[in-house]
This record gives C-alpha cells, sequence and structure tokens, in this order.
RNA sequence: GCCCGAGUGGCGGAAUUGGUAUACGCGCACGACUUAAAAUCGUGUCUCGUAAGGGAUGUGGGUUCGACCCCCACCUCGGGCACCA
C-alpha cells in the first residue's frame, strides 16, 4: 500500500498545473465569467503570514467551486509593493528599494505556490512596475484635468520620526499610525484629492452592493453624512458691522436655548473682528497656543476644555432677537460643519461643560420644529460630512512620482500624457530631508526640467503618491495586464467587470480607507466613461485575524509568528488549508493552536486509507472478474445495501457543502465531511462512483491530495476542471425520523416515525409510549404540542 | 462617550435561526495491536448522583408549551470611531 507522501504529491501536481496553465483566466473563454479577488499582499520581508493563507485559501476554494460549476474564473495575485517597510528597510541596509521589493516578492511568489493556490501567475502585477504605474500616474493627471486633485496650503499631520506627512487617516489616537511617534501640525503645500465631492454618492451607493453589514456601516460612519441646518447669526448692529456667523447644527429646534456661538479658533471672521475684539492680546495668544497643541494633547481622553471669549463682539440668536456672547474655543472644529456653532448647553454636553466651566447661562426652552424654525430665521437645511480631502503627497522615496512640472510662469503643469511614465530616479539615500522634503529633491539633475507648455526653465514635483494609489485600481489591471495603450482594455473591462469584482475578500481593517479610496477612484474612471459599473466590488466579505497561540497577536517582536512553510514541510499545504478553514468561523478571530492541527491532517489521512481499500477491492472485483468472468448480482446487491446510508449522507454532505462555502461557513464544511469520511471508513466498501463525488467536493480545499487519488482512480483529467456534483434531491429524504418528546418542555424519550405521518398519529403514539406514560398518567394532558419533524410536547 | 460584534466543556468551536445543547476536532483516560515506542483502531470524556433523577450556554429578570436563540437591565472581552455640533 501505497503511503500519504504530501511532499511527494504536493510538488507534482504544482507542477502539472503551472504546465497545463488551468489557472490561467482567458477573456471571452467559455462560461460566465467570475471575478474573484483578494487583497494582494504587502510584500515584506517577514515572508507570508498564515493569516494570508486564511484569506487566500477561502477565495481559492470558492473560485475552484465555481470553476467547476463551469464559471470562467480570474483569480489573479500581484504585489502592493510601494510603502515605507520597504522604504526603511533600503534606508537601513543602503539597497535599493526597487532590489529589496524583489527579494520579497520572489520569496512570496515561492511561498504561496506551495500552497498550492489557483492564482493565474500570467496576470501578475506590480505598483511598482513602471508599465504599472504608468497608469497610476495616468489616473492622477486625468483627476487633475477635472479639478479633483488640487494643491493646498494647509495644515498637515507631521509626523517627527517619519518625517513624513500623514493623511488623517494615518494618525491614531494623535501618533503615527506607524511608528506611534508624536504628529505637530506643519503648514505645506500638499496634493489633495478631492474625495468629498464623492462623499455623497460613496454613501448612498452602499446600498445596492452587496457588502457585509458590519462594513456597511463602518464606511457610513466614516463617511459621517449628517442632515441638520445652517443658521446665520448676525454680529450685533450697534458695532456697524455687517459680518455674520454662520454656525451649522442638527438640533436647530433647540435654538431657543443657545446662550452663546463659538468659533473655531482658525476660524477666518476672528481676524476681521480684531478691531472689535478689545481683549485681543489674549485672544491672540489662545489662537497661538492652540496651533502648537500637538494632536495628542487636542484629543486626549482627560481633556480640558478652553476657550476664550471675544469681548465687544456680540451675536443675535435670528430666533428671539437676543444678544448672546461670541467665545473661540478649541473643541469647535474649523474642519466640520460651518466651523462655528451655536451652543445648547441644556442639550449638549460639550455645551454644558464649556458653560459650566465659564459660567455662561444654561436655559430650559420649549423645543420647536427644526425644520420650521430653520425656515423662519432664514436658514437652509444643508447635508454635512465628516469625510475630509485626501492628502496625497508625501516627502519619500518610494512611490510613484506625482507626474506634475511646476513653471514659474504657467504654474502647475501635466506632465503630457506620451512621457509618461515620470520614472523614479535612483538617488544616493532613500532617507528624507530635514526640511521636509522628498529625498528626490535633491537630485537637481531630475528635479530640473522644462516647462511642457512654456519649455521655460521648470522643476519637477518631488512629492510622491500614498502607497494607497497603486491599490485604488489594481484590480481593473488584472483584467488586461500587460496592455500598453490603456490602464485596460475597454473589452477586457467589459468581459470581468461587466458586474465589477464578483467576491472580494479583505481584512475589516481596509474597510475606511483602501475599500474607500478605490471604491472613489473606480467611481471617477465611470464618470469618464471608462469602467463599465460605477462600484468596483458586488460582493465584499471579511476575514477574522489570526492570533498567536494564546489569542495574542502574532508579531515578530513577540516572536510568537508561525512560519506556514514549516507546516507545509510538516504536514503538507492540502493540511495547513483544510486547518485554516477549520480553526473557527472564517469572519472571526482565532488563535493559532499548533497543537491541534494534527486532527486535519489525521482527516486527509483516513481520506487517503479510504481511498486505499478502495482501490484494493476494485483490484480484488478485477481479480473475481478475470476468474468468474463476471460478478454475481448479489454480490453486487450486497455492496449496494452496505452503501445505502453512505450514499444517502453523501448527498446530504455535497448539499450542507454547496451551502456552507457560499456563506463561508468552512469550518462546519470541513466537520460535515470529516463525519462523512468516518461513515465510509467504517463502512468498508464504498463504490467508486459515490467515493469520487466526495473527493469532488473536498478540492477546493485539499487540491493535491484530491487530485492524486482522482487521477489514479480515473487517469483522465484534473478533478479541477471536472464538474461539480449535483446532489440528488430523492436521496437526501429520510423515510424514519428521530423526533424528540418532551413533557413539558423537557426531553423525556425520543421515538422513531415515518417522515410523512400526520399529526394524530404522533400524538396517538407519543401518548402510549410507555416512557412517556410514567409522566402523564394521573395528570391532565393539556396540551399536545406536534412541530412537524421536530418535536413533541406534551403539556400536563 | 458613541457604533458594531462576541460570551457555550480542559481548549478551538457546533446547534437546521424558537424545537432532542455540547456535532466535528484537539487534549486527556482506559483498552487493542507491538518486545517496546510511534502511528493506527476501539471505548469513554459538561456537572452532581450508585441509581431514579437534578443542574448547566457571562449575571439577574421577562415572554413562551418550549429560549444559547426574542425582550429588559447589568457584567466582561474584541473591533471601529472619537470634542464631527
Amino acid at each position: 500500500m501505497q503511503n500519504y507522501d504530501h511532499k511527494k504529491i504536493e510538488k507534482k501536481w504544482q507542477g502539472v498545473w503551472e504546465k497545463s496553465k488551468i489557472y490561467e483566466a482567458k477573456t471571452g473563454g467559455k462560461g460566465k465569467p467570475f471575478y474573484g479577488l483578494i487583497e494582494f499582499p504587502y510584500p515584506s520581508g517577514a515572508g507570508l503570514h498564515v493569516g494570508h493563507i486564511r484569506s487566500n485559501t477561502a477565495m481559492d476554494i470558492i473560485t475552484r467551486k465555481r470553476r467547476m460549476e463551469g464559471y470562467n474564473v480570474l483569480y489573479p495575485i500581484g504585489w502592493d509593493a510601494f510603502g515605507l517597510p520597504t522604504e526603511n528597510y533600503a534606508i537601513k541596509m543602503g539597497i535599493e528599494p526597487a532590489k529589496v521589493t524583489k527579494t520579497n516578492t520572489d520569496i512570496f511568489r515561492k511561498q504561496l505556490k506551495s500552497v498550492g493556490f489557483g492564482f493565474d501567475w500570467s496576470r501578475e502585477i506590480d505598483t511598482t512596475n513602471p508599465a504599472y504605474y504608468k497608469w497610476t500616474q495616468w489616473i492622477f493627471l486625468q483627476m487633475h484635468k477635472k479639478g479633483l486633485a488640487y494643491k493646498h496650503k494647509t495644515e498637515i499631520n507631521w509626523c517627527e520620526k517619519c518625517k513624513i506627512g500623514l493623511a488623517n487617516e494615518e494618525v491614531v489616537a494623535g501618533v503615527c499610525e506607524r511608528c506611534g511617534g508624536s504628529v505637530i501640525k506643519k503648514e505645506k503645500e500638499q496634493w489633495m484629492l478631492a474625495i468629498t465631492k464623492y462623499a455623497d454618492r460613496l454613501d448612498k451607493d452602499l446600498d445596492d452592493v452587496n457588502y457585509l453589514e458590519k462594513i456597511k456601516i463602518q464606511q457610513r460612519n466614516w463617511i459621517g453624512k449628517s442632515e441638520g441646518s445652517e443658521i446665520e447669526f448676525k454680529i450685533s448692529s450697534r458695532q456697524g458691522l455687517a459680518e455674520k456667523i454662520k454656525v451649522f447644527t442638527t438640533r436647530a429646534d433647540t435654538i431657543f436655548g443657545a446662550t452663546y456661538v463659538v468659533l473655531a479658533p482658525e476660524h477666518e471672521l476672528v481676524s476681521k473682528l480684531k478691531l472689535q475684539i478689545s481683549n485681543w492680546n489674549e485672544v491672540e495668544s489662545y489662537i497661538k497656543e492652540v496651533k502648537n497643541k500637538p494632536d495628542i494633547e487636542r484629543t486626549a481622553e482627560d481633556k480640558v476644555k478652553t476657550g476664550i471669549e471675544l469681548k465687544g463682539v456680540k451675536a443675535i440668536n435670528p430666533a428671539n432677537g437676543e444678544e448672546v456672547p461670541v467665545w473661540i474655543a478649541d473643541y469647535v472644529l474649523a474642519t466640520y460643519g460651518a466651523g462655528a456653532i451655536m451652543a445648547v448647553p441644556q442639550h449638549d454636553d460639550r455645551d454644558r461643560e464649556f458653560a459650566t466651566k465659564f459660567n455662561l447661562p444654561i436655559i430650559d426652552k420649549p423645543l420647536v420644529n427644526a425644520k420650521e424654525i430653520t425656515d423662519k430665521v432664514g436658514g437652509k437645511i444643508v447635508t454635512k460630512y465628516k469625510l475630509r480631502d485626501w492628502v496625497f503627497s508625501r516627502q519619500r522615496y518610494w512611490g510613484e512620482p506625482i507626474p506634475i512640472i511646476h513653471c514659474e510662469k504657467c504654474g502647475y503643469v501635466p506632465v503630457p500624457e506620451k512621457d509618461l511614465p515620470v520614472l523614479l530616479p535612483k538617488v544616493k539615500s532613500y532617507t528624507p530631508t530635514d526640511n521636509g522634503e522628498s529625498p528626490l529633491a535633491i537630485i537637481s539633475k531630475w528635479v530640473n526640467t522644462t516647462c511642457p507648455k512654456c519649455k521655460g526653465k521648470a522643476k519637477r514635483e518631488t512629492d510622491t503618491m500614498p502607497n494607497w494609489a497603486g491599490s485604488s485600481w489594481y484590480f481593473l489591471r488584472y483584467a488586461d495586464p500587460k496592455n500598453k495603450k490603456e490602464f485596460a482594455s475597454k473589452k477586457a473591462l467589459k468581459y470581468w467587470m461587466k458586474e465589477g469584482v464578483n467576491w472580494y475578500n479583505g481584512g475589516m481593517e481596509h474597510t475606511t480607507l483602501h475599500l474607500l479610496y478605490s471604491r472613489f477612484w473606480h467611481k471617477f474612471l465611470y464618470d469618464l466613461k471608462l469602467v463599465p459599473t460605477s462600484e468596483p466590488y458586488m460582493k465584499r466579505t471579511s476575514h477574522g485575524m489570526i492570533l498567536a497561540e494564546g489569542g495574542v497577536k502574532m508579531s515578530k517582536s513577540l516572536g510568537n509568528t508561525v512560519d506556514p512553510k514549516d507546516i507545509v514541510t510538516l504536514y503538507g499545504a492540502d493540511t495547513l488549508r483544510i486547518y485554516e478553514m477549520f480553526i473557527g468561523p472564517f469572519d472571526q478571530s482565532v488563535a493559532w493552536s499548533t497543537e491541534s492541527i494534527i486532527g486535519s491532517r489525521r482527516f486527509l489521512d483516513k481520506v487517503w486509507r479510504v481511498a486505499q481499500q478502495l482501490q484494493m477491492s476494485t483490484d480484488k472485483k478485477l481479480q473475481i472478474n478475470t476468474d468468474k468472468k463476471s460478478v454475481s448480482i448479489s454480490d453486487y446487491n450486497q455492496g449496494q445495501s452496505v452503501n445505502f446510508s453512505i450514499e444517502k449522507l453523501l448527498h446530504k454532505t455535497i448539499k450542507k457543502i454547496e451551502e456552507d462555502i457560499e456563506s463561508m461557513s468552512f469550518n462546519t464544511a470541513i466537520s460535515s465531511m470529516m463525519i462523512l469520511v468516518n461513515e465510509m471508513e467504517k463502512a468498508t466498501n464504498v463504490n467508486e462512483k459515490d467515493f469520487k463525488m466526495f473527493l469532488q467536493i473536498l478540492a477546493p480545499f485539499a487540491p493535491h491530495i484530491t487530485e492524486e487519488i482522482w487521477q489514479n482512480l480515473d487517469g483522465k483529467k484534473s478533478i479541477h476542471l471536472s464538474s461539480w456534483p449535483k446532489y440528488d434531491k430523492n436521496k437526501i429524504i429520510d423515510e424514519k425520523i428521530m423526533i424528540g418528546v418532551q413533557v413539558n418542555g423537557k426531553v423525556r424519550t425520543e421515538i422513531s416515525i415515518d417522515k410523512d405521518i400526520g399529526e394524530d398519529e404522533v400524538k396517538n403514539l407519543v401518548l402510549k409510549n410507555k416512557d412517556i406514560l410514567v409522566w402523564i398518567e394521573e395528570k391532565e394532558v393539556k396540551r399536545v404540542i406536534y412541530v412537524k419533524g421536530r418535536i413533541v410536547n406534551i403539556v400536563v
């Protein structure tokens, strides 16, 4: 008997699949297209993580099932390779980032291949390849053309340690998301992308896509749509000024309780009112203080309200004509709403805290109708969003150069499309400069150029794009990855992206950034009529994290990481895949347990043993055939009767696997296959037809072992190109079923009944049952409840 | 503080969505095979009780013939947002 030698088998089939190109997707090929996508990995120096395998295996199972169902499957892979870790490594070791990337992607590719994923490697992409980032730059230029990319002098979040401007999204709890260093405000001219212009659609169109509800909720919270009123408070006319303070409120109904008005310290009106403000010196120093306050302090847990009154300035509450004081305070944000509020201490906790601290009046007034009062005071109903425009500049080396040339005469001039890509030049040092410029700024040969418009002297933009750029459209490139004339041909897009990516799985950590950014870019391209759908992804699901043993985060510094390579070597790729799918509910985080992997291996060992038994019995039958010339009918029938329950269980299992894969309940799918194999092993005589159907449903989970057995039995084409088995509806019906019998809701016995038996018959049967009589004699039977096929409950 | 989600054996977790709680797997114990070990196979494994039976799904209440599932209050843990008016 041959042993289950995973090393030999897995290597063999990986080679065969690669040669026969069975996973390569043909644009316009046979069958309905199905596009399954996973987030392309960042090729870090740490190598493939067990978490990658969880997500990849899930989509591998889904796409393999689709292929067997007759779809034309696209399951691509590539590298999201721009980014800080590579650059930091390059700085430290003095190696070119491009070389680091090459080394890392080579490792990743090899590791991914060793797990047997059915990726179409012919479509592999790399965001750092000029042939790819040419199009990232091109899309940026289209945005620039439409006024969506603009340069803006703004206070940016500046990480002192990384020496880099951060997007709001990269500042977590006031510190740098990457290094944990302190973040200060710094004024800088930055390229911005006007994602806020799409805020309404990014919110509304979530109605039309099939995302997990929690993903939709998180996106909606991030976009932060809020409807309210914009109302103007006039500056008291005694001062002879026509200025007005516009406030935004969602609680116009509380306007009679507004006892003061607060402006953000950065509000432009403050300096305009300078002459009226009697305590200007104090006000000015408060503004300075706020500006220099690092984010970490401003958002600290135990933050205390601060502010100062603009003495000499009064505003008029338009609802009742009363004069109220005007303050500035940093609890009012310049970047949201109108940058100013009407404070209603009676109804708002923050206003109350502020009013209490500064002895401002807190009054209780009846509420009015918000809409009517807004109309009456000449305000208007408006919609505001928390979403801000996207800071798109990075003062870093390892990113796509922003394709803009700055000419003293002509201003910011886009690089002509024919000159794309703007190549990233080689530099000696990758370290950002102290004055906040990218390392590119010191290469004068590269920086100094001519203006495409006036041919005069001009300088290149030295900022690069954030690493979110390349991943904002990569799924489109997969449709046509080698195209030199377009980012992808219309034909390929129309074929693969007709309904958008059919199924996209990824991590929850990308819900608010990558997912939102790529939806934005896609909508922009849709508006240019360059992609067929307004939404990039039809369906989005999410996997839970794999934690280290004991439930803590897996990290290099804690030394508790698991190298998939070790598992593949010791137990095999199929075991690793089965284990990661069996480990727990797919959408929840789970703790790794090396001890438990053996169970998955034992399962595959059992599959192998049953296959061996089957082959032996087939061989024996062949012998009988030659000896006796034919197998007697009674032999055959005996086999049938033994297999009768196996057949039924098989068809039930096929149904279950089919449903479980669709709902990503991989753990219960495997559990039911384990039950089936346990029964098959006991049955000793399983027929080949049934066993092959079982192999087919196991194939997406364990592609190597199933291929080996399949081809030993059959010897023809790959199991992965075979047709997904259909379960027989008639074979999954139980003639006799066991139901529980309860007395007052407690289970006392169980009985076997015919499946079609009527309610009265069941009741009769139950009331005569001797195990039940004990419980009901000398008692009055009040009710008998029968739930068909489930349970009987006798109430006494 | 706000918004999601989750609490079930020694452990990872099942439970047809209101109908026989603890499937499947790990671990553990005993047994078979073996000179022995490993592997494999078999049996057992929530808890109290000799048994009949009782008690258990974070805690306390409620609805129901019947609740892990629905409702109310609370506790704990994970994730996201956070002075967003």
